[in-house]
DNA sequence: AGTGAAATTTATCTAAC
DNA sequence: GTTAGATAAATTTCACT
């Protein structure tokens, strides 16, 4: 039986191209895209669809400034759990899903348990969010704050490497 | 004088609806998003125009998954410099610009000075990163490895509270 | 297989109001 | 803010290699 889950489509040197593209910028018509992958706009469409239906593409997503909408705050959050058993991690895992102001969070090895990314609108809203969701959780164990000063690079661009894969 | 780096636009409540749903997928079309702003398509677009033009949306991008470009390995490293001096920073901080590798880098306060976000093909290739990276930088004290294992939210959507901001 | 060209559908932009 | 017409883009169909 097949692992479905690890099944992966076929990537050739010209989506290659394509994909370096649109991680930098999804707004790109296939015209412009057809010139930066040397083939006709139709078959770039093409070769969209099947990487999108392929979940290569898994999405599609406008960036906001969270400074623009009020919200510019963002820390980094270590948090060591009381016990590593599967229930707690389990447990803390839905709870990050489900808390809004949880922007990403990883389950890492290493040093601590998870990496939380958080945005506030402000520190006072910040502390007021640390007694809510870590200081009332038992699981907790204890965690550390970062706040982000200056973000040198904050973009989710995979390096593809264009040359090391084969030709169309 | 006005600083014009902290001038933002002001935001209503159809802003807001429109900037949460092209979050999670800016591939809504003027009528799509008409409906969720209970507006015309044409001013949507209007706003779409305004929204971007004023960089509350600062960019729209394609998610490609790191598997499926054969990059599977993710981890986080924080990082220690030997010297907090700006000459230092900036030094740092210009590596992380140019290093592909790097997806994102945090300049942050507390326990460490920068936050890594870094891909690799494998372990041995992360490993080979850390050489010519890491230990080859006499600016660099310590850093800490922390291998991403489960991506419990991958998001970057930030919480868009639209019934606390004004009506259009 | 995968590609390219023309026609159709659909979305977006540019006026009007 | 809306509606209507022009422009441009994405989809579909079909012929080709």
């Amino acid at each position: 039986m097949v692992n479905w889950e690890e099944f992966v489509l076929h990537i050739d040197r010209i989506d290659g191209r394509i994909l370096a593209a649109l991680q930098l910028d999804n707004r790109l018509t296939s015209d412009q895209l057809s010139e930066i992958a040397h083939l006709s706009p139709t078959a770039v469409q093409r070769r969209l669809k099947r990487l999108r239906a392929g979940r290569v593409i898994v999405g599609d997503v406008s960036i906001v400034s969270p400074k623009a909408v009020g919200r510019p705050i963002t820390t980094l959050v270590s948090v060591t759990l009381e016990r590593e058993c599967a229930q707690i991690i389990d447990r803390f895992k839905r709870s990050i899903r489900t808390t809004p102001e949880i922007m990403t969070g990883y389950y890492v090895t290493g040093e601590t348990d998870f990496v939380l990314v958080i945005t506030s609108k402000s520190m006072d809203d910040y502390e007021d969010f640390t007694r809510r969701f870590f200081l009332e959780n038992p699981d907790i164990k204890c965690f550390k704050t970062m706040v982000i000063m200056d973000r040198v690079k904050s973009g989710f661009a995979i390096p593809i490497e264009v040359d090391e894969l084969e030709d169309a």
